[in-house]
DNA sequence: AGCACGCCGACT
DNA sequence: GTCGGCGTGCTC
């Protein structure tokens, strides 16, 4: 028997798999999943076994040199899932595969302290005669297992005496593993399902139904209106897979992993839970990922790259907001985690559920017209509450009659209004920093990053910031080009805002949630409590106020410029608007006192706002494909990407002509538009170009960037640029 | 990626 | 004659 094993290099000429012996002293060791140390050429690099073939091949090769790890790292199905997508996304099968284990090499293995137990048999201590004893052995009666430490403690005496009593052999010391629990400070308290209404029943009953049958994956997606219980859904499918003995999957966006979501999931499942999440820390997403390898945890709750977590079995795959972007890596392997997830669920016989408020023109194609997925609707709120009044602001009419302000009269009032009933409200703008443009007024110049072709943002701190590759400078007084005093700050961000808010409501209660207020661990919960707590009026934010927030006090969300998102260069610039603003906008009237949505914007005819207005998903998918299709964008058409990338302009520029011909040369149905740079040209020091390709069916994408990225690596030529290749790619910035 | 091999120009 | 430039090709 010889080893089939990958070898960790992360390049398209090595993905294959290589042969080695297995000398006797592994033999029975290794297996599939093992992560060994093979000679490859003259120097030896880490590898992955993938199999086994029986003896006799070419009988000169060499040995596996060592085994690396106890056990294997990634389960045959994972294997699998790696393999298509490496085919799929075209990266090589090691950077799919270490997408999937990578948290088991972080840390060396499980923490063990050393704890401390009463030892089986001996006379219990005097406590006129040893006072100090016996209270350590009180304590160890009630919590054995303590550390020497914790012991000492808790029973209020010096650590000494505690080692007198383990040389007396009083107690009895010995190692145990502690877990790293994520949600350890967290209180559980179970909390009973709430009743469902009847549409939730149905989309309960149908998941239950899709569970019980055996044979093929099947998908639904539910699209139900903000507040009409999503999550309640996904709760009842959850317990009843649970209850069938499958294990379960629930994604969410990562800003939508809030504590609320997480305290919701613990109350129901308890430490059946396993969370994971960017937050972790190193150990707790190690141990989770042990909870789940040995099944001690059955669900699995978390961001994009949860899709990977070492589930035997996974019986049901949930995404939540299914239409977000996040759910798309942005590096390689630029994986999306809803293509994933139906793969995932394809091998496993897993039912997948989609929820959205907005679903993605992808998906909700599919549903709909004889497509593969079933519809599940939730067109109600729960409590049979209203969905918000939706009023438009013209912010054009609001600068002819002369209020150059951020806040139209309408929205000032309307906030004076609830800050008078004590009712809260939140401000949506989708930008952090305070001046997101910082311009000279004689000369023109505009401060950009040094590294980045990206303008400077003006933080509240005094300091220009670069949002994409955080650089940061003081500002300076003088503009550094002319030295004019001049220098202006326009643009405005969440800072600003808050600014803004507490002049003109000095005695309002503010608080403001961006990437920025969230950096220390812990800050996300502490800003939503304290808002759901009633101890703050105000809510400003960015995004993360859009997703989940479910507060009954407010009664007013207010949207600062509808059109930030609405004029991207994207042909989703519509689709997210419309999104980003429905979401938002259901942040409002989830109480008893009704809701009310106010969104200012220079456009109030385009239809991504009229239709978020009126609640009108219909309407907005009606329009939107009706353009796609004539533009020819997905879902009509699917799109594949070449970025190619480096720190020389002419190499770069050069190097996507060259992929350009190849492209050509492969003599396949695709569409080639550009080279071209990319939006963003420069990204920390590195130019960037880009080609995309277009074409009706996907595999026609993937031959022809094979074959481009084959030319490309047979010379020698451009060797300091770089090429990604973005299948699907949801961003073409 | 690394590392060797190989084929040309310009040095002690 | 040989040192070193980097285009090409291979790694079980």
């Amino acid at each position: 028997m010889h080893a089939e094993v990958l070898v960790s290099l992360a390049l398209r000429q090595v993905d294959k798999v290589f042969h080695y012996n297995v000398p006797p002293s592994l033999a029975g060791k290794v297996q599939v999943g093992s992560r060994v140390l093979v000679p490859f050429g003259r120097r030896k690099v880490e590898g992955y076994v993938v199999g086994f073939s029986p003896a006799p091949n070419p009988a000169d090769l060499k040995d596996v040199a060592a085994l690396l790890d106890e056990g294997p790292l990634f389960t045959p199905h994972q294997l699998a899932l790696a393999r298509w997508m490496a085919a799929y996304y075209l990266c090589p099968t090691v950077k799919a595969l270490r997408a999937m284990f990578w948290p088991l090499l972080q840390v060396k293995g499980p923490k063990k302290v050393r704890g401390l137990w009463p030892a089986a048999c001996c006379e219990v201590p005097d406590p006129r005669r040893a006072p100090k004893s016996a209270a350590v052995w009180q304590v160890i009666q009630a919590r054995p297992g303590l550390s020497r430490k914790e012991l000492a403690e808790a029973a209020g005496v010096s650590p000494r005496v505690v080692d007198a009593m383990v040389a007396r052999g009083l107690l009895r010391s010995e190692e145990r593993i502690e877990s790293r629990d994520p949600c350890q400070d967290l209180p559980e308290k179970r909390i009973k399902p709430p009743v469902l209404h009847g549409e939730q029943i149905r989309a309960v009953s149908k998941i239950i139904e899709a569970l019980d049958q055996k044979g093929g994956r099947q998908v639904f997606l539910l699209h139900g209106v903000t507040g009409s219980g999503k999550t309640e859904v996904y709760l009842h499918a959850i317990s009843a897979a649970l209850a069938r003995g499958k294990q379960a999957m629930m994604l969410v966006p990562e800003i939508a992993l809030t504590p609320q979501m997480i305290d919701i999931f613990r109350g129901r499942f308890g430490r059946q839970v396993a969370v994971l999440h960017s937050r972790l820390s190193d150990g707790e997403r190690y141990d989770e990922y042990q909870r789940l390898r040995t099944g001690e945890a059955g669900v699995v709750l978390g961001a994009r790259s949860a899709i990977f977590a070492p589930l035997e079995q996974p019986g049901l795959i949930i995404l939540d907001e299914e239409h977000e972007p996040s759910y798309k890596q942005e590096e390689s392997p630029r994986y999306h985690a809803r293509t994933v997830a139906l793969r995932l669920a394809g091998y496993a016989g897993a039912v997948v559920v989609l929820g959205s408020a907005t679903p993605s023109m992808e998906s909700y194609c599919q549903a709909v017209g004889g497509g593969a997925y079933h519809l599940l609707e939730l067109t109600r709120r729960v409590g049979e509450l209203p969905l918000p009044s939706v009023r438009l602001v013209d912010l054009r009419r609001e600068l002819q009659e002369g209020n150059k302000g951020m806040f139209s009269r309408d929205l000032r009032e309307a906030i004076a209004r609830r800050l008078s009933r004590r009712e809260q409200v939140i401000l949506f703008l989708n930008r952090r920093g305070y001046s997101t443009l910082v311009v000279c007024r004689e000369c023109g110049l505009v401060l950009k990053c040094p590294h980045c072709d990206i303008s400077l943002t003006y933080h509240v701190s005094g300091r220009l910031r670069c949002h994409y590759c955080n650089y940061s400078v003081l500002a300076p007084s003088l503009c550094p080009g002319c030295g004019s005093r001049h220098v202006a700050y326009l643009g405005m961000g969440t800072q600003k805002v808050e600014q803004e808010i507490r002049r003109l409501f000095p005695t309002a209660r503010v608080l403001r949630l961006d990437s920025d207020t969230v950096g220390r661990r812990g800050a996300h919960r502490e800003i939503i409590d304290t808002f759901r707590e009633g101890e703050a009026d105000i809510l400003i934010g960015t995004q993360m106020v859009a997703k989940g927030l479910d507060i009954p006090g407010v009664t007013l969300v207010g949207v600062i410029n509808a059109d930030i998102s609405l004029y991207m260069p994207d042909f989703r610039a519509s689709e997210r608007t419309f999104q980003l603003l429905t979401q938002v906008a259901g942040r409002s009237g989830r109480g008893e006192q009704g809701g009310e949505v106010l969104i200012q914007t220079y456009s109030p005819d385009h239809y991504a706002v009229t239709c978020a207005q009126n609640h009108d998903y219909q309407g907005f998918y009606r329009r939107e494909m009706a353009l796609r299709r004539t533009l020819g964008y997905p879902p009509f058409t699917h799109l594949a990407r070449l970025l190619v990338t480096g720190r020389v302009e002419k190499e770069v520029q050069e190097a996507a002509d060259f992929l350009a011909q190849a492209v050509h040369a492969a003599g396949v149905p695709v569409e080639l538009l550009g080279p071209a740079p990319a939006p963003l040209t420069r990204i920390k020091d590195r130019y960037r170009w880009h080609l995309v390709l277009k074409a009706s069916v996907q595999s026609v994408l993937r031959e022809a960037a094979t074959a481009a990225l084959d030319g490309f690596s047979g010379t020698g030529r451009y060797r300091r640029v770089q090429v990604s290749v973005d299948i699907a790619p949801q961003s073409m910035m």
